[in-house]
DNA sequence: CAGTGAGTTCATCACGTGATGAGTTTTCGG
DNA sequence: CCGAAAACTCATCACGTGATGAACTCACTG
């Protein structure tokens, strides 16, 4: 139903151990179905488990996301997740970790001259948004910021922190930071509701489009 | 910790009834205490529960509440929960229900001249939100869209139900509908920053500071 | 004053959750 | 080539959840 879930959807259904009687080791007759045990060769596990909980967790929030979903759209047992990241909460942080380049994508709009500065933002903006290896991070940060309280922290820390550095010489005189706030406060709000609530025709309507009108709300807080 | 919190802060260990020894009753030595059946007098239960369920839905979402904590802050027991609105889902669905004054205010909000109306529109959202007896059901929703199919639902709804309708005359010429949109964005974001995400400087501004800045952001996208 | 129906509690169920520990197989440093 | 550490599975636990049904008490109609 949703956009991003492509990683869950393998048949798999059950691992069938087929037990058939067995003596000390699984001789069984099909294919070798590794029971215990490490395998063999590189083990690239630990990235698919992130990976998988960004997936979950951006579908459905901390909540609704269980180790039990993650593990099977990893591929993996459940205690492995616990295995590498111990408890769910510490995975989950570590899931919110935003790819460093959106905040140099941020960074990049912001320089140059400040008349086009609101549109370059959206752009820049959207473009991260639109890039489905960073999407899960963001959605995660955002689908979670109203709930918990580690992800709303990140998404200050995230607003205060690579906006306000950013935005620091371009936004000047009377009250900069707030406005600068607000200049988050509108991206946010642009992605709740383009992404996450979907709503209509904010969301279909085409980047250029919404760069335009956007781009001059964005400006007028900026200018001054 | 958070604000909105005040109704569960009755200690009313338990429901000492104070039978007085009753004649039929459990002739029990102790105090009477009405261990099942009716209470007498009037009864305001099933309104106890909505606004308990408002309330708590309000701080920690629909997955973060339960049931069971519902009915501790009404002070009842948690099969009365079911009794009145069946499933957690319908509760929900019921607490989700806004107040009738929230259109009223964002209606009144966008008649008159279209200079000001930026700025009238983001005093009206200020004043609803900081209502205490709106605020619960309004937080309720904002915190759930991002992760609840049913509260997004609602918030589109609002969003083009409630602002459509109120700037229709107002927003005219090209994209109109997309520029609307755009202005539930602006006011979405804001309620998500200001009152959700708690972000500084934003939470703590005075209302005249933010509806001058904000408002002008939004009579960018109302103007053309 | 009988009796139906609504308000209320208690006990319980089946289930999914996060977490743990024991046991198995591989890798890899010495 | 040995032994420790890492990767991996399985079985299980304790717990909180939403939901249900039986029992009890009051209000209200006739």
């Amino acid at each position: 139903m949703e956009s991003v879930s492509d990683m869950r959807e393998r048949g798999e259904t059950g691992h069938e151990q087929a037990g058939t009687t067995a003596g000390t080791a699984p001789a069984a007759g099909a294919a070798a179905k590794h029971a215990g045990g490490r395998r063999p060769g590189e083990t690239r596990t630990r990235e698919a488990i992130l990976g998988a909980a960004r997936v979950c967790f951006a579908e459905r929030g901390f909540d609704g996301t269980s180790l039990r979903r993650i593990a099977e759209t990893a591929g993996v047992d459940q205690a492995l997740v616990h295995h590498f990241y111990g408890t769910k909460e510490s995975l989950f942080l570590q899931a919110l970790e935003l790819p460093g380049r959106i905040q140099e994508a941020i960074t990049a709009a912001a320089r140059g001259e400040r008349a086009g500065v609101g549109e370059r933002m959206v752009r820049a903006h959207l473009s991260v948004w639109d890039d489905v290896s960073s999407r899960p991070a963001l959605m995660t940060m955002v689908r979670s910021a109203a709930i918990h309280r580690a992800a709303a922290a990140r998404l200050r820390e995230t607003a205060t922190g690579v906006l306000a550095r950013a935005l620091g010489g371009v936004i000047t005189g009377e009250d900069a930071m707030l406005r600068t706030s607000m200049v988050a406060t509108q991206l946010v709000g642009l992605a709740m509701m383009r992404y996450v609530a979907v709503l209509e025709p904010l969301s279909s309507a085409d980047t250029d489009t919404v760069v335009r009108y956007y781009g001059r709300a964005l400006q007028a807080v900026v200018d001054d």
